[in-house]
DNA sequence: GAGTCTAACGGCACTCAGTGCCACTAGCAA
DNA sequence: TTGCTAGTGGCACTGAGTGCCGTTAGACTC
């Protein structure tokens, strides 16, 4: 007996806050089962519900669309993306802060591998699901855009639109190209190297102007070596140079 | 009486391809009328066929769901864009190539301003159709992706498929960019320059490795200026040095 | 011009997603 | 006990999308 087809409680489960989770999670993990074992479009909305244990009608009291159903905690994705950006250091480099707070979607596919690889499945099979996986991740490439656009605009730079969209676009996408392949592996790669890997690539490739500037240095051969090192360690600043 | 409401041939017009081509724009403008008129989710399908003077049933052999009537062209520049690359200069960068091919989406938009204008301003009202919208824009990014990544391969970067999935997110989106701020300008604004310099900053952040080479010459101020001038032209091959 | 064949078309009926409405009832408060 | 509230299930409805079939325009043959 699969958990999708356990019967939930009799009534009234979405009263509390836990009762609601818990019923959603059961509707979600029904219709995953029976999306594999049937197929998508072959699974009606009212057998999902009967899987879970309640009528149709109740279905989309927690969902609104029969697809939105596999992703279910997308929503708490986005939200918790955003506190982040909120309590991010201002400091630091928005790229980077960027890249890590992105990274929250890998935790969250790796906390229900089980899940997520069959949704994987799934978004390759139906063409339908891959363009609502689509959208989900356009929706968050969004919150993305919006935050590097912002930390853009107050460093001066007048491209702050078009850089923060083309930064976040690829930013999504490295973290879509290593999810993707760390599903194809079953779970079993090292996500986190992989990950890391793939954000330096963006990071060198969008990190600020100010930052990237090449240092021609002119100097004379007179100039003593304890000078030269001075004065390049001053262009480097913090950087190392020996 | 607006084109939308003028009653098609009677029969038969799709037997020829022509015919067909005329009848799938008479629904395509019919529906974007409608829509921009009364609304996309209170548009039915119905009123739509009725308005092209043509049966529900013949709507559906003409286009797969109803949001498809909004895109009607995108298959054709999807394979144009294929094309483009097959005959693509094998020795000019490939970044390079697959944004002066992407631009095609401009090119399009561009011949047809008014339904651009229409359909842009549904997309950003219509969650449906932004999804939709945006699944479209991904299709053509994996065209995108496809090409960067053979050509990426050919030039021996162990790192080819990320990169390629990286480039192809940021072209997709600088495009997106300049096209959606065009379409915001009402199809005012200079679109060809915002375009060329949206595409220089996506081109100078994923240049191969090998031509952002930074060059360093070590040189004895006892060489003679001309032989200076000769080294660094051969070290930059055919660019100027001045 | 009459007969024939092909394929586009329209219409009908059906499934299923999604929605509004309402009656029912578990649980809580007075 | 008596309301009151809110989650639930059932019913009926709309509309998208599909399979099926009879009709007929148009091309082709003789």
């Amino acid at each position: 007996m699969t958990e999708s087809q356990r019967r939930a409680p009799a009534t009234r489960v979405g009263a509390t806050p836990a009762g609601r989770r818990q019923l959603r999670r059961a509707l979600s993990s029904a219709a995953v089962d029976l999306f594999v074992a049937n197929g998508y479009e072959a699974t009606t909305v009212d057998e999902i519900a009967a899987a879970a244990g309640v009528g149709r009608r109740t279905f989309f009291r927690y969902f609104d669309t029969k697809d939105d159903v596999l992703f279910a905690n997308h929503d708490e994705i986005v939200t918790e993306m955003e506190q982040a950006f909120e309590r991010a250091d201002p400091s630091r480099d928005p790229v980077e802060v960027a890249c890590s707070t992105v990274s929250l979607v890998l935790d969250y596919y790796a906390a229900d591998l089980d899940v997520s690889l069959k949704r994987f499945t799934l978004t390759r099979t139906v063409a339908s699901l891959r363009d609502k996986e689509v959208a989900t991740v356009d929706r968050y490439q969004r919150v993305l855009a919006r935050y590097l656009q912002t930390r853009f605009a107050e460093q001066g730079d007048g491209t702050a639109s078009l850089r923060a969209a083309v930064a976040a676009a690829a930013i999504a996408a490295a973290n879509n190209h290593v999810l993707r392949r760390w599903l194809r592996s079953g779970g079993k790669d090292d996500i986190a190297a992989s990950a890391s890997r793939a954000f330096a690539l963006v990071g060198e490739a969008f990190r600020p102007a100010s930052a990237e500037t090449t240092v021609v240095a002119v100097l004379s051969t007179a100039t003593p070596l304890p000078e030269v090192m001075a004065r390049l360690g001053a262009a480097f600043q913090d950087e190392d140079v020996d």
